[in-house]
DNA sequence: CGCGTTTGACCCGCGC
DNA sequence: GCGCGGGTCAAACGCG
């Protein structure tokens, strides 16, 4: 990708602040700032304009204007006076027009590039977690390899450690058995007591969570002796219209053919999420709560939480209107948008900076999506892919 | 009879 | 150390 000659070399950083300032760049047009355009640059302010002047396009003023440092009054003014007057004004205005003009092209430029860096980024992502896939079924027939690998590629959580796997396995660092494997977590609006994602899954417990009525059962993945991902399937207890499935764990089996074929659709909005919390590394703010994914033409509200020492990506399809999946589900939405950081936990711990493994700063958040997202490709591949499939199949226009 | 679900007991981490 | 609550286990049960 090249640059426009305009902003090479020492103009571009003369003229193009870091990326976190080209908003204001933008706005603030007619800043004094303005002074170092370069002499050669086409779009520099016309030398015979007084630089203080051009901000002052009081063209409808009746009042005294000033030219430089003498003051003209409107009696010292005859027609052809006010005629040039006009004619140069006119210039001027035509000039900043046309100035205006080429910083828009500017404009479009950056944020061209822009998008096109956002999706090599996700093609990026992409490619890295189909690698994983692959390395992961590669190795699934070793045991020990797969130890390793799980320790390279997880971090599991104690209380979900695979007893087959585990009584004979090497001792691990003790950090990563303290620390919670990233979740998955799902919002949908259905009747159905469990969303079909194309995966074979035996209920292995349910209990009653406190400050929720309705019950929270739990599904081991039965598609492959040993596969460590569960879920957790609960009704929301202030909607209870609305399926919360949260997944954990990584499979170690090839996916379902329709959720494999549909995984880089996820791992696209996993990465756009990914992408969009870090477009403003210099805030102290989450990430935005709304992510348009326009590229997958449609709207997901993704996010992050951190609860518990456990970092969640949570998409939320509860937006979605009429939401009518072809398996046996039957979805019925819409409510108005549940809040995305809907617990304490994102504001008590991210401005904490709590995050177990990380200094306390602004990119422990960033860094932990995507601790969610590259740990747990075949997670987000498998559980979210028919999912977020039935939606954009069912609203091509969402 | 095999498989999946139910459900009470148990384990373990965490907070006080 | 103790209690609470989330998560898991495993025996009992139901169904095809």
């Amino acid at each position: 990708m090249s640059m426009p000659s305009t902003f090479d070399g020492d103009d571009e950083t003369q003229h193009w602040p870091a990326a976190g300032k080209r908003s204001i760049r933008e706005v603030d047009f007619f800043s004094s700032e303005r002074r170092g355009w370069p002499e050669d640059s086409a779009s520099a302010p016309p030398k015979e304009i007084p630089a203080h002047e051009d901000h002052k396009l009081a063209l409808l003023s009746v009042g005294p204007c000033e030219e430089g440092d003498k003051t003209i009054q409107p009696s010292d003014l005859h027609l052809s006076n006010t005629t040039m007057m006009n004619w140069s004004l006119k210039i001027k205005l035509d000039k900043l027009k046309d100035e205006n003009r080429k910083l828009r092209i500017m404009l479009d430029w950056a944020n061209q590039s822009y998008g096109a860096l956002q999706t090599q980024l996700a093609l990026l992502k992409q490619e890295e977690v189909l690698k994983l896939e692959n390395t992961a079924s590669s190795i699934d027939d070793d045991p020990r390899k797969s130890l390793i690998a799980h320790s390279c590629k997880n971090i599991r959580p104690a209380s979900l450690s695979d007893p087959e796997t585990d009584r004979d396995s090497i001792p691990i660092d003790k950090h990563e058995v303290s620390v919670r494997r990233p979740r998955v977590s799902i919002r949908a609006r259905t009747d159905a007591p469990m969303i079909s994602d194309g995966c074979q899954w035996r209920k292995y417990g349910q209990k009653l969570a406190k400050g929720n009525p309705c019950p929270r059962a739990y599904y081991r993945c039965t598609m492959r002796a040993g596969c460590s991902v569960r879920k957790q399937v609960q009704r929301c207890p202030r909607d209870e219209a609305v399926l919360v499935t949260t997944y954990e764990g990584s499979h170690n089996h090839p996916l379902p053919a329709a959720a494999a074929a549909l995984a880089t659709t996820t791992s696209a909005a996993a990465a756009m999420l990914v992408s969009s919390s870090t477009t403003n590394p210099s805030s102290n703010l989450p990430p935005p709560l709304f992510t348009d994914h326009q590229q997958l033409g449609t709207s997901i509200l993704a996010s992050y939480s951190y609860s518990s020492a456990c970092p969640t990506v949570t998409l939320d399809l509860s937006r979605f209107p009429s939401w009518n999946p072809p398996n046996t589900n039957c979805y019925s939405m819409m409510l108005p948008p549940p809040p995305v950081f809907n617990s304490s936990s994102i504001s008590h711990d991210l401005h904490d900076g709590q995050f177990p493994g990380h200094s306390p700063s602004t990119s422990s958040m960033t860094e932990a999506v995507k601790a969610a997202i590259d740990t747990d490709p075949s997670l987000t591949s498998a559980a979210l892919a028919m999912t977020i499939s039935s939606v954009l199949k069912a609203n091509p226009s969402a």
